[in-house]
DNA sequence: GCCATTTACTTTAGGCCTCAACAATTTGGG
DNA sequence: CCCAAATTGTTGAGGCCTAAAGTAAATGGC
């Protein structure tokens, strides 16, 4: 096989790649929903922004969340509205910047985040238990270039 | 390490690992949607359906639709409104079942999907470029385990 | 043949998503 | 200093998603 028909025959292998990933992601992250739903009473981005803020103490701006999670700003306020109210996270000002505020688990957001936390591991393990943990870290390092290319490409 | 370490090891692994396949699926995603938006003003849902419309000449049935796509039949209602609206599909009635639509691509549908598909096809390629053809092959092969077993999981 | 059940599609309420326009505030070059 | 530009968060229109309830038609056990 020549250089020419090597590179072209890689169209559609990744083109069946991407519906394959497509459709093992849709797959867990419905579980995933599922779960939230039926065992929680709540949703994933919910549940996300409560995740970004577990791993920040000390509080999140509302622009750093939306780039954590990767939505526009305008998602956040319904959610973290949403999450005050039920007494979650709590919103406290910046000094030096009355425009922004600073995001913070409440110790009851805390609390739940951590048993929330402990059924989306088992949900996710479950969901890779097909694979050893030799090929649970090849498929991470294959994506991992997938992901660094992107980042080269859209600077 | 004993058994029980190896099998414990597993489990950051495994959320590793989704959260950076999460990651890189919405990466993509939104450059298709982007592309999409920009270069035909249409959507992902929209382009989804013409694709699955085009792999069965014969047409198919919502219901048969929205199990291939993934998504609940209420969605497909407002969708094929809007394609017929565009003059890219067309509905007919099923005969011996007046309860059913058959759906179908039009000319002017089936050749602006091609177009659309021949970009699609460019930006998924850009995306896995990163990846040799072996690579890639890994990959769907072990997507492809964790598909099988989900699948298992719940009949 | 009859009627309960199932199936095919539609509709509704509620949530999250984008984009774009907006208000309030901060920043930085002249 | 000052004001244009950039940044932070909010809002609104339009779209897709689910779950759940509703309508119409087909099916199958009796």
């Amino acid at each position: 096989m020549d250089l020419e028909a090597r590179a072209h025959s890689k169209h559609p292998e990744a083109l069946r790649l991407w519906l394959r990933m497509l459709t093992c992601t849709q797959l867990i992250e419905k579980q995933v929903r599922t779960g939230l739903r039926d065992e929680f009473s709540t949703t994933l981005p919910r549940f996300d922004l409560l995740a970004q803020l577990e791993r920040e103490p000390q509080g999140m701006k509302m622009t750093a969340l939306s780039r954590r999670m990767m939505v526009t700003s305008g998602n956040i306020t319904p959610v973290t509205d949403q999450l005050v109210k039920e007494g979650l996270i709590e919103r406290s000002s910046v000094d030096g910047d009355r425009r922004a505020w600073l995001i913070r688990l409440t110790p009851a957001g805390r609390a739940l985040f951590k048993k929330m936390a402990k059924r989306h591991e088992a949900w996710i393990v479950q969901a890779f238990d097909a694979l050893s943990s030799k090929e649970l870290q090849t498929l991470h390092g294959l994506l991992g270039r997938v992901k660094q290319h992107r980042a080269l490409e859209n600077p």
